[in-house]
DNA sequence: AGCACGCCGACT
DNA sequence: GTCGGCGTGCTC
């Protein structure tokens, strides 16, 4: 009897053993469905073998045959790494390489899509003239409109055209395109980008790491875009990640713009199942010529894989911060690798991390120095106190002014703070008592408009105090700016301006987010408010004046990686000025003008803040000059949490005494000592070589198993984003 | 991950 | 005297 050995999407280490009823075949990878205990899963095969440990008596047969095509070798070995290295079960790393296979049919969504031909029905319809003259001319008006067929247009076909039309859908002839706002053409390319480009296109066919730093507004997607175009051409697939799912319809119709003939697919978790399942099968099936996705993307099976593109390689979104905690960038540079294909991280204010490898050139570093747009040059940057503003609702005059003097210029403004929300606090005038989440070490935020105290961390909500629960005192003040809070400020202060609030609370209804944008770009919005939803690669062409409000509270944090976080953010929100010809201007309001974050945005000399911060880093141990996993700890008491740790440090301790090169730190309390009413608690490990702490990790995690852990939940986080 | 088996406090 | 708390361990 043939055995097969399959990794199932559970927290343990082991493997299962099935036996495979006869008449059915399977392979690694192959997904099947089996039972645990009275549980069906679906697993993938690790294995097939004949003979297993468990008695035969006791195995179960493998229940069913997934029609999911088998994972191909190398995801399984992509998923492999990912497990040894982030310290995961293999069953949950396999987990993450498989596309949604929800038995149910995915809730339909409303059709709003142009239906194109894909590769396949390019060549498949291409044949069929003669056959049918309803189908000729369908095809003749599909193939002429590389953008697709619209709904309106769709709205005008005769019954039998739409009813071909349907059928083409279901053989996968025509698939569904996002929508294109307009359908510009490829720009013209300066000398920087095309020197950029031809350096990647020189390496197709090899592993070769790149890092293409680019001044915001500076073109690095048209870099990408010529780039994937030349992959394409000779006949392999590309990979995009970007990091978050706002970004991708955005840059999924420059692509189409860019590559109109190309086959591209979307690939994020905004998707409908049944979405991203076709998704994944044109990747698989080589149909799809460039997939673009979130971090989960980067387990696309892609047989032609030909060039990786990480955009915004220094955003946190990349890391995964639960489950299988790993982060698609590198992961993506390993992919790079095993598949022998060049990678380009691109970012304006690169992660330390690729940063650090262009230094040591692992990493070749590609520059693109000047703007792309014509014309369009660097904002102008002015600091103003924000101590003085604190008092006119966070608006200080010299934002205020030149507000004032960008509306009189009938172009747009925005204003940015990094909280949402009223105000970060609701607070007692007389005793000093300040609002607090009782299940969090967490301020509430105000939410004025519904009269709640909201906490952040967990989504606990009360009601707003009439008074002080400590003293009886009636004058309780909300403090600090939040965007709800400044977009009142604003208005009052600018009655004549249309003013418009982006941030997670004004977008969380479906489609919100592009309905502002659309205004945006429309020209029915004056200024903009919002949070860092806003910093992101949105290009808005009237924008001129930037404005940052609270940018201090981010240099506050005890996160080892916040300075390097602030430049990202601040140099990101500048550059949304200025980005088509006019001139820009950005207001920063900081009572530390003189900190090296704001400087390097005022020289906008982003390189030797990081030389700083490497150095910094290299003299503190810190990543990436060391390598460092953490140990996260939670359990309802905080004795538990100790006792965990105490635990796990003797164990580490005893390791290290056979395993050197490996530091060992005492246990602290997270960064957020309290959270949705768990205590958490962590250590450090830490070491100078990625292999010493790999190996050090795994043995760990070995003893750290038998810990009597009853009631801590724990989790290794290799390569933490902060603690 | 579920889910059952197994030892110590408040109830019909 | 039981019912039930969750702590511990197994599932192929």
């Amino acid at each position: 009897v043939t055995i097969a050995r399959v990794a199932l999407p559970i927290n343990a280490e082991q493997a299962f053993d099935y036996w495979l009823p006869a008449g059915l075949e399977v392979k690694p990878g192959s997904v099947v469905r089996v039972r645990l205990g009275r549980k069906a899963l679906l697993g993938v095969v690790v294995a097939c073998t004949e003979d297993s440990a468990v008695d035969a008596a006791r195995l179960a047969p493998i229940d069913e045959i997934s029609p999911l095509t088998p994972l191909p070798a190398d995801v399984l070995e992509l998923a492999g790494f990912v497990a040894g290295y982030y310290q995961a079960p293999l069953g949950l790393a396999l987990a993450l390489a498989l596309p949604p296979l929800a038995g149910g049919v995915p809730a339909r969504r409303r059709e709003e899509s142009p239906l194109a031909l894909t590769v396949a029905g390019r060549a498949a319809l291409s044949q069929l003239a003669g056959r049918s003259s309803i189908a000729a001319a369908l095809h003749a008006q599909i193939a002429a409109l590389p953008n697709g067929l619209t709904i309106d247009e769709r709205k005008q076909l005769s019954v039998a055209q739409r009813r071909v039309l349907s059928q083409w859908r279901k053989a996968g002839h025509v698939a569904a395109v996002p929508a294109l706002r307009d359908s510009a053409s490829v720009p013209q390319l300066n000398l920087d980008q095309r020197d950029a480009a031809a350096a990647i296109i020189g390496k197709l066919g090899t592993f070769a790491p790149f890092l293409l730093q680019g001044i915001t507004g500076s073109g690095k997607t048209e870099v990408y875009l010529t780039a994937a175009a030349e992959a394409i051409a000779r006949g392999g697939q590309v990979l995009v990640l970007v990091p978050e799912i706002n970004l991708t319809p955005q840059f999924e119709a420059r692509v189409r713009a860019a590559l109109p003939s190309a086959t591209a697919v979307s690939l994020h978790s905004g998707l409908a199942a049944g979405d991203r399942r076709a998704a994944w099968q044109a990747a698989y099936d080589g149909t799809a010529a460039l997939v673009l996705g979130t971090r989960l993307a980067v387990f696309t099976p892609l047989p032609r894989l030909a060039l990786i593109v990480v955009d915004e390689e220094h955003d946190a979104s990349f890391k995964q911060q639960e489950g299988v905690r790993y982060h698609a960038r590198d992961v993506a540079v390993f992919r790079a690798r095993q598949r022998d294909v060049p990678i380009v991280l691109g970012s304006a204010t690169p992660a330390l991390e690729s940063w650090h490898h262009a230094r040591q050139d692992r990493y070749q570093r590609l520059l693109l120095t000047t703007r792309a747009s014509p014309g369009a040059t660097l904002p102008r940057t002015i600091f103003a106190p924000d101590r003085d503003a604190r008092a006119q609702e966070g608006l200080g005059s010299v934002l205020l002014a030149g507000l004032r003097r960008c509306l009189a210029r009938g172009e747009q403004a925005l204003v940015f703070v990094n909280r949402r929300g009223y105000a970060p606090s609701y607070k007692c005038t007389a005793c000093g008592w300040e609002a607090g989440c009782p299940r969090c070490s967490a301020r509430l935020t105000v939410h004025r408009d519904a009269r709640q105290l909201r906490c952040h961390h967990c989504g606990h909500i009360e009601q707003l105090h009439a008074a002080c629960p400590t003293c009886g005192n009636i004058d309780l003040l909300p403090r600090g700016i939040g965007t709800q809070r400044l977009e009142r400020a604003l208005a009052s202060a600018l009655p004549s301006a249309r003013i418009a609030r982006i941030d997670r609370d004004s977008t969380r209804r479906r489609g919100a987010f592009a309905s502002l944008r659309t205004q945006v770009e429309e020209g029915t919005v004056d200024v903009l408010v919002g949070t860092q939803m806003l910093a992101k690669g949105h290009d808005f062409p009237r924008l001129t004046l930037v404005g940052v409000l609270g940018a201090d509270n981010a240099l506050y944090s005890a996160d080892f990686r916040a300075t390097e976080r602030a430049a990202a953010l601040l140099m990101q929100v500048a550059g949304r000025a200025g980005r088509a010809g006019l001139a820009g201007e950005v207001i920063v309001q900081t009572d530390f003008p003189d900190h090296a974050v704001y400087r390097a945005l005022a020289t906008d000399d982003y390189d030797r803040l990081a030389d700083t911060l490497l150095h910094e880093r290299k003299i503190a141990r810190l990543p990436p000059c060391a390598y460092v996993g953490l140990l996260l700890a939670q359990a309802h008491a905080r004795a538990d949490v100790d006792r965990f740790l105490g635990a796990a440090h003797a164990a580490a301790l005893a390791l290290e005494q056979t395993d050197a090169g490996v530091e060992i730190f005492s246990p602290v309390p997270a960064l957020m000592a309290r959270r949705a009413g768990f205590e958490r608690g962590q250590m450090v490990v830490q070491s100078n070589r990625r292999g010493e702490l790999q190996r050090f990790l795994t043995r760990w995690r070995a003893t750290l198993a038998a810990v009597p852990s009853s009631r801590v939940r724990f989790a290794i986080d290799v390569d933490p984003m902060g603690f």
